[in-house]
DNA sequence: CATGAATGAGCTTTCATTCAT
DNA sequence: CATGAATGAAAGCTCATTCAT
């Protein structure tokens, strides 16, 4: 894959739209190309073809992701305040990027086939939330759960599917609504008084 | 779609592991017919193609998971019980059909673009959450929350990607270990002491 | 071809309006067994396939055509009044059967590779003409003409594409009018005084 | 449809052959590939399936008929004389093209449905030949017909099938010979003296 | 006799991909 | 560098046809 010119990179997420509306698979070349303005030739210039078109989508978005995270969980405070930062931090990507984002979700199969994107994945949502799970175990401020990576994702489940579902029911999220509500059930518990 | 006869529908879980190791797109209905030792004319004969063979798969087992699931859910016990219940009754379901619910995961895009699948999804697995929520709010075993859809939203996801995550790293899931997990979480939270 | 019993023979017919409105390969089996009621492996019982059901349209009518015009060529008077009768009747004749005689415009192509239906054409519609033409040499009342059987292709043309040409246009024709004009162009000339 | 280079038009008349001898249907586009040279996927780039390769064809001789008939319509002379011009110009035409012709025979029906080809037909053949008789009226040299329209039909069918007829048997046309013994038919008529 | 069920055999059509310019 | 033109390769799907009942 050669270097992408930004004049490319800059037309490749309307390509986002097309791949979560139908598939990867369903979306052909020639519908990209129209999509973007970007001739069928050229692209294949550039990408050995579709997969390696969403695969740039989907780490672009991952990448800004991880970066997000990252700095969310890095802030002052404790471990749980830092853990809601870092959903809250998810759902604001999310929301940023909701083509990428449903994309991902539809051929979640072809991304798991995919190891780099697997990766990224593991990097961008996983990691950093089991980190910060230890950590709370350590301050004090998060319960110490015997199974971290489980528990990192029940987290990451619950994140992930109430980002997703927002998205496609209306291609946008409300993050401070959301995240108040993962953060209530998954800090609190759901048990009765 | 005609009625397919048994001895049909008994071959066909073989192409589930098809479809959930490479994809719908990428398992050519020859390889269907091989797997299956049905005639491609056959499967044409039953059914209008390659999705609705993997909608008839899907269909069937979402069934028995709502029947497996609306059982937990009418037990006796508390709301909170039942709701354990429930999560390790869609694990243990989960677990009996791996490829099938890999193929769901692969094709949790498509499954989104088939209204009758994404309407069994919602069946088997949101609704009789959500029912739970309000019943336990009524007995007092489950905090009263103020969004039902949105927690019940958090326990899909939590479950779910727990299930999957446990099917795509070898075929099979400790169900207790895992509704366990699930249950201390979900329950009881993660704020620390 | 075993013997067509009568209730299946009548709702052939039906079949004929398929042939004529879309062609015969156009035309499934599948098709003609709903147009006419006849399952499809009951067609195959009697007829070897769709080109048998379609000759036997074809040779019915055409059976109908030639006894219809042996009458009229044997009938009192002179050849040129036989002759105008004679194309009285195959317009007749294709006003009966106008999608029959459609189909046949439709397949010429196959009804020439067809052996026993040209035949048929050629008994139906040009030998009889062929021989009043000589009929009328001697009797006085036709021009003696160097080449019979051009004229009677002539004749032969002239009436079938004005037949064909009502049909087509409004699957009925006008047979008093149509065989004035015929026996007015062809009798008298179209030379000027 | 895109714009059909000359490289290739020059080659699909050899399809032209296939199409005359066995039918459209009956011609693979597999075959049409093998007579032209054009592999199939370069046929299915410029048209969008056999059907379109027929009507190219046809297109392109119904033009040149089209062109001649004009000319011999409008050379000097009687109606009656520029009316010979013209059946023998259609002969002429039908003799230099035989295949096309017999391909156009062959799938008369289809082209009915096709309407640009089922217009060109009528703008090459008919139209030409009812302006004729218009002007024959006019100045003299054709009786004066009630029915122009049908007084062309039967020029036209007498013409088209003494033509046909005479490819069918032996794929040219003896256009002289031809175009007399219609002339004489159809100026002078059968009538006996 | 008549027919519903089942299937073998292929053809059309589609695209990803290449390459000369 | 970028791309319009061209094509190889494959697969979906359809149907005519058969046969057990």
């Amino acid at each position: 894959m050669r270097e992408v010119p930004s004049s490319i990179a800059a037309r490749l997420p309307a390509a986002a739209e097309l791949f979560a509306e139908r598939g990867l698979d369903a979306t052909k070349i020639e519908d990209v190309a129209a999509a973007t303005g970007v001739p069928k030739a050229t692209l294949y210039y550039y990408f050995s073809g579709k997969e390696e078109i969403l695969a740039f989508l989907f780490r672009d978005t991952l990448r800004h992701m991880a970066d997000q995270v990252r700095l969310a969980a890095e802030r002052d405070g404790t471990a749980a305040e830092r853990l809601v930062d870092v959903m809250r931090a998810q759902l604001t990507v999310m929301g940023e990027q909701p083509s990428v984002c449903r994309a991902l979700l539809g051929e979640l199969g072809r991304a798991g086939r995919m190891p780099a994107i697997a990766a990224a994945i593991r990097d961008a949502y996983h990691a950093p939330v089991a980190q910060l799970l230890r950590e709370g175990a350590d301050d004090g401020s998060l319960a110490a759960v015997v199974d971290v990576d489980a528990a990192a994702l029940v987290i990451f489940g619950a994140v992930t599917v109430t980002g997703l579902s927002q998205l496609v029911d209306g291609d946008s999220i409300a993050v401070d609504q959301a995240s108040q509500a993962l953060a209530k059930v998954l800090l609190d518990g759901l048990r009765g008084s």
